[in-house]
DNA sequence: TCTGGGGTCCTAGGACCC
DNA sequence: TCTGGGGTCCTAGGACCC
């Protein structure tokens, strides 16, 4: 097929969950329903639409949104239960297209190619969906198309909630260029000031400027990508997920004096969260990140590469121990109010690769997780003999 | 605006190597 | 002893997203 062809015939679905974790409260508990419902501690994390209306958004921290909107009923997060109602999504939505890429918790674009065949329009296959998800999930989706995933993707941000816009070839420019600067993603606070600064208000007015000019005002990439965007050239395809690339936990904390055992004893407690998600990912990770915001809400980060990768918890402990120690005298000053751990620099496979004879006698390279979930969590002890029938010669994995 | 928790990407300087 | 350019890795900070 010419390439010409299958840009002009491009088809991109952004589908975007409404208000998702407060959704998601209001279907696990009906007492919610039609309620105003805040989702969060200490901030905002999600409000339901109800609250929304009344002026609540996100983030905003709870005193203020309770001040705003008094008979509000809040709620802790609940991440695993948004975690399965995610994957319910996702699932649907792997069913009606081969390619799904899905950008976070309650977001992911669709390539229409070829679905027309099976679905209809774009608009049909867009309603097709939306009732799917609600059918199957209880939850309302709401969805952008256009040619590109920038448009799908603003086209979802002007429908919703629970709607469905299709931006049509014809009507790009005339979609896209009234909308402020802030409607592109990549555009927050310190860009806006910086464009709305020099006149710039909307997207036309971004793509009215040379290249080179939002370069020097910008900095290189994001200025080539924002000169892209805004001349409604945005050649990137629907493509699934590379992998995750760091894994991380933090935690906010009162601004009371601490000791360094304290510390270290909340970095632990964040270590033993991460590192079995690490290991159950199969990954295994090089570079150990400290990150501390002090009283007065500025922020250090600090980092470690290891000579090698690793899933050990000690390992990682120690290093964390090491990083924060210098960091002492500037938190007995200053005080402490979130301490957050990373992994960064994620490996692929779990330290140790084994190879055995897979059926057919095909040699196959497993991680220590594939090989414990194939074979059973004995499978793989210190020094261990794994029987002959299995392939195995003594895979020796310390922990 | 008295501020959560999980991430991605970009920039920039220095070390080190060829 | 003085000198160049390019590439990669590490560290730190910052903007941004949901």
């Amino acid at each position: 097929m010419a390439d010409s062809d299958q840009i002009s015939s491009a088809t991109v679905l952004h589908a975007d969950l409404d208000a998702f974790f407060a959704s998601v409260e209001q279907r696990d508990n009906p007492a919610l329903r039609g309620k105003p419902v805040l989702v969060g501690g200490g901030i905002v994390t999600a409000a339901s639409y109800e609250a929304k209306s009344r002026g609540v958004s996100t983030p905003m921290s709870l005193n203020q949104a309770r001040a705003i909107c008094p008979d509000a009923i809040v709620v802790s997060p609940r991440g695993d239960a948004y975690s399965a109602a995610s994957k319910e999504v996702m699932a649907v939505l792997e069913e009606f297209s081969p390619t799904v890429e899905k950008i976070s918790i309650d977001e992911a674009f669709l390539d229409g190619a070829g679905m027309e065949h099976i679905h209809g329009t774009p608009r049909e296959i867009a309603q097709k969906i939306r009732a799917a998800v609600l059918e199957r999930t209880g939850l309302r989706i709401t969805i952008g198309v256009a040619r590109t995933k920038f448009l799908a993707k603003v086209a979802s941000g002007a429908a919703k909630p629970d709607g469905l816009l299709v931006v049509e070839p014809e009507g790009e420019l005339d979609f896209l260029h009234p909308l402020p600067i802030e409607a592109v993603w990549g555009v927050g606070k310190v860009t806006s000031k910086k464009l709305r600064a020099r006149g710039v208000k909307t997207v036309g007015d971004i793509a009215a400027l040379k290249e080179d000019t939002l370069c020097t005002i910008l900095g290189k990439a994001q200025g080539h990508r924002l000169h892209a965007l805004a001349n409604n050239q945005d050649p990137r395809r629907v493509a699934p997920r590379e992998r995750r690339k760091s894994i991380g936990a933090q935690r906010a904390i009162s601004k009371q004096p601490r000791t360094r055992a304290e510390l270290e004893a909340i970095l632990d407690s964040l270590v033993d969260r991460v590192t079995p998600r690490l290991r159950r990912a199969g990954r295994s990770s090089r570079t150990v990140v400290l990150s501390v915001r002090f009283g007065d809400f500025s922020r250090i980060t600090r980092s470690r590469t290891l000579p090698a990768p690793s899933t050990s918890s000690a390992e990682f402990r120690a290093a964390l121990r090491a990083l924060l120690a210098p960091e002492m005298e500037q938190i007995h000053e200053l005080g402490i109010t979130l301490i957050g751990i990373a992994l960064a620099n994620l490996d692929d496979g779990a330290q140790l690769e084994l190879a055995f004879d897979g059926p057919g006698g095909h040699e196959i390279d497993a991680t220590v997780d594939a090989v414990k979930e194939r074979f059973g969590k004995d499978a793989i002890r210190r020094g261990a003999m794994v029987g002959k029938d299995q392939g195995f010669a003594a895979p020796q994995v310390e922990d």
